[in-house]
Parts: structure tokens; sequence; C-alpha cells
DNA sequence: GGTGCGATCGCCT
DNA sequence: GGCGATCGCACCG
């Protein structure tokens, strides 16, 4: 792990909130129980997430310190600015989404991917293309655009400056709500199946969509002003220096010619959230 | 650890 | 009618 990533883990050890629990072995063992249970369907999940149960003690003290942090949620200044400047500019910053019953699920972005929109042939944008479908990305920046992808997944954009372009956000380093998270993970899972590590809750698109139980219904909210889903800085945070980030291709677009190959993929070098490590790219920017 | 493959359905042509 | 900004699992070394 880099100077930068292991900064990032440290900091949720050192600031004493349960949530923000570090990724280590040991902390996975200590939940080995919570499996044990068959996964439960997304809506007995949800149920369960009554105000008078008996709560997880990271939740506890995510309402504990919900106020101090709400203090650190960007507006939609940070969410205006171009495709790739914003794609950089999420690494580090926390997703949140609070429940119906106020639990809130955070988790800190580690690897983004730019899609310009017009040229840029791999957007769901190219050539200025508006559908129903892409309709958030051309909405104003910090809409969100979650669209659906091989008949079963989700996947999530915020829209930036630039016509029909979005930033999609890949992977993040969960920092509290695990338990839930892990709840709504393996009920798409096959029952009897391993427990998944805290690094495997959201590394990948679709899998911080099901981790953060954000729905197809929440294409074109805005991320600066809606009461479930938006994004905080985190004060405590080292700044990021130009080799802590990775520029590499992006995932899954082979088929789109001079596209596919340019570094528009962004990841904090030595992560072990991150989905898809490039050591090419990581050579190259060392 | 890495690689290959099948599932599955909404969206667009 | 074809394809896809993915994922989980089996298999191999």
């Amino acid at each position: 792990m880099t100077k930068a990533a292991k900064c990032f883990c440290m900091a949720g050890r050192k600031r004493k909130t349960p949530g923000a629990v570090a990724l280590q072995p040991a902390a996975n063992d200590d939940r080995r129980g919570d499996v044990q249970d068959p996964p439960a369907p997304l809506k007995s999940i949800l149920a369960q997430n009554d105000p008078d149960a008996e709560v997880p003690s990271e939740i506890e003290f995510s309402y504990y310190f919900k106020n101090d942090r709400r203090e650190h949620r960007l507006g939609e200044d940070f969410f205006d600015q171009p495709c790739i400047g914003l794609a950089k500019a999420f690494l580090g910053k926390v997703l949140v989404r609070r429940c119906a019953d106020g639990t809130e699920l955070r988790g800190r972005i580690v690897e983004t991917e730019a899609y310009l929109g017009g040229e840029d042939k791999a957007s769901h944008s190219a050539g200025g293309k508006r559908t129903e479908r892409n309709t958030a990305m051309y909405m104003k920046p910090g809409t969100i655009y979650v669209y659906p992808i091989y008949g079963v997944y989700l996947c999530t954009n915020v829209s930036s400056q630039g016509e029909g372009a979005a930033v999609l956000l890949r992977s993040l380093e969960p920092l509290e709500g695990q338990p839930l998270m892990r709840q709504l993970r393996a009920a798409r899972r096959r029952e009897g199946a391993r427990q998944l590590k805290d690094k495997e809750l959201c590394n990948g698109p679709s899998k911080l969509c099901q981790a953060l139980n954000i729905p197809r219904c929440f294409d074109r909210r805005d991320l600066a002003s809606d009461p479930e889903v938006w994004l905080e800085g985190d004060p405590e945070a080292s700044p990021l220096e130009p080799r802590d980030v990775v520029s590499a291709s992006r995932i899954g677009i082979d088929s789109h010619g001079e596209w596919a190959s340019k570094p528009l993929r962004f990841y904090l070098r030595g992560h072990p959230c991150v989905s898809v490590v490039n050591k090419e790219a990581e050579r190259q920017t060392e």
C-alpha cells in the first residue's frame, strides 16, 4: 500500500469513528458471525432498519456524529467543473446514503471514470445522443445518472460540466454501515456463499449500488440537495499529490476503438478497494 | 493470484 | 435482434 492509501486507512482509525474501520483481516474475522443467517430479501433487510431495533454500534455512532459531518456536505459549486477534473476531485470524497429510518451508509470514493460525451465514443451520450435513459447526463452538474446494465445490475454516474459528460463511480472504501452493506450484497448472492471481506463490498460500479442500496429510481436526483444521498469532504484526509492518483484506461469498453485506451479512469494508487489494478499505467505515472 | 465463461434483460437500432 | 461502463464462480497454477 502506498503512503497515500495508508494515510486514508489510518485516518479512519485515528478518528475513532467506529464506522471507519480500517481494512484489517482481524476486523473481518470479528464479523464472521454475520453470514450465518441466510441472505434475506431486500425488503426484509430494510424492514430490519427499525429505529427501535437493536442497531450495530457503528450505526449508533453514526447518529452521534451526524450533525458534525453534515457540515462537510459538498454543494453544487463542487460538481460544476469539467469532467476529468471532477472525476479526480471525487477521489477521497465520501458518498453517503441515508436510509429511510435514518441509518447512514458511508464509503470513500477510490476509483472513477470520466465519460466526456460528444466525441467520446464510449459514452452513452456519444455524438450528442440523447435518449430517455441518458437524460440525466445532460442535466445540471451533480445530477445522478443511474442506469441498468446486463439486465441485472445498476451503475451510478454523476453529471459534470460539459454536454452529456458524466463521471462513473466505480469503487468505494466502506467506512460506515458495513454490516448492512454486507446484508444488501448477500441478498444477491447464492445461499451459503463465503462472507465478503470489507474491501469486496463496494469494489465495482454495480457492487457499490447494491451495498449502498441505490435504486434505479434515484436517477436524475441532485447530489447537492437530495436528502437521501449526498457527498461529503473528509476534513481529516491528507491532500492528494499527483502521484497518488493513477490514470488508466477505462474498463469494459474494448469495442470503442481509440477511446478504449484513453486514460480516463482514475484511482488511488495502492488502495485495496480498487476494482482493477493496471500495473502498466502505474509504472508510467510513477 | 489470474483467467474464462455464462447469466440475463432493458435499451437502442 | 443484438449488445452491454458487470458479476460470481469454476478452474488452474
